[in-house]
DNA sequence: TTTCGTTGACCACAGCTGTAGTCACGCTCT
DNA sequence: AGAGCGTGACTACAGCTGTGGTCAACGAAA
């Protein structure tokens, strides 16, 4: 007899390509930040940062639960939203998508945009300096 | 007499934050590598990497123009492109936007991330290490 | 001169994004 | 028991994006 496994892309290589748009990202952040949360207190945390209205972040919640990027508990009659993918992942994802596309996937080009305009300060250097002392060392 | 000298807002700052989407991108790395070229011409060095119908490039291009990324000179009955922003300028605000959106500005983690995954290779971390050399030196 | 291919101008259309509105349902307060 | 209010589900709608079609005009080829 033969088994035949299909793994379902999405469980491959990266996350399963999953847009966040900027909107999204910000709703993201608060529950990076902390989670799980229902939608009022999500509400709640970007009303210091954001003048939107409760429908507009449960609409965001919802797209964000479609999408896969969150994933809904019950409580009581309400969800709780927690990620289901981490903050560092999204970010390591974006920052290589950007590194490739605008950079050909070198690093010291972006570094040295960043340097410029005032973007790295005297301790981003010192701590730059140590990672890569200690990549140089593990490799 | 009072002379009044009015600066239009895109002249200021940033480069008036023209949105340039994914595909619009790949028509402006065309243009970034050789211009001025007329559509047919950037259809031809698309054509390596993309499997697009002119028409789409010529959609791209003109929305490109009508954002004001690209300039348009007449050369007999058609139009060779230009950028009017540079790459080097557009990457280094899209770095200034991820490193500010996920990072808090700072560049360490961002360089974390690309040193994760074999994002660097021991070239790259002598170049970045040259590069912070001459931060130092310099500030 | 008739035909053809190329060009920009304008149009199309679905999916994504930003930003809500409406609705029915079930707690909570009166 | 009735009135509010918060909840998710569904709907809306304009602007952006990806992708390409139509059309009239013009220059080249036959």
């Amino acid at each position: 007899m033969t088994t035949i496994v299909v793994i379902k892309e999405t469980t491959l290589g990266q996350p399963a390509k999953i847009r966040i748009s900027q909107s999204e990202l910000d709703v993201m952040d608060v529950l990076w930040t902390q989670s799980p949360l229902g939608a009022s207190e999500v509400a709640q945390e970007l009303a210091e940062r954001k003048d939107w209205n409760i429908r507009t972040i449960k609409t965001l919640l919802a797209r964000l639960v479609e999408k896969g990027a969150l994933s809904t508990e019950t409580e009581g009659r309400r969800y709780l939203y927690a990620p289901l993918i981490s903050k560092d992942s999204y970010a390591a994802g974006a920052t290589r998508r950007l590194s490739d596309r605008l950079f050909g996937g070198r690093a010291a080009p972006l570094v040295m945009h960043l340097a410029k305009d005032d973007g790295l300060s005297q301790d981003d250097i010192a701590e730059l300096e140590a990672i890569l002392k200690k990549l140089k060392d593990g490799a």
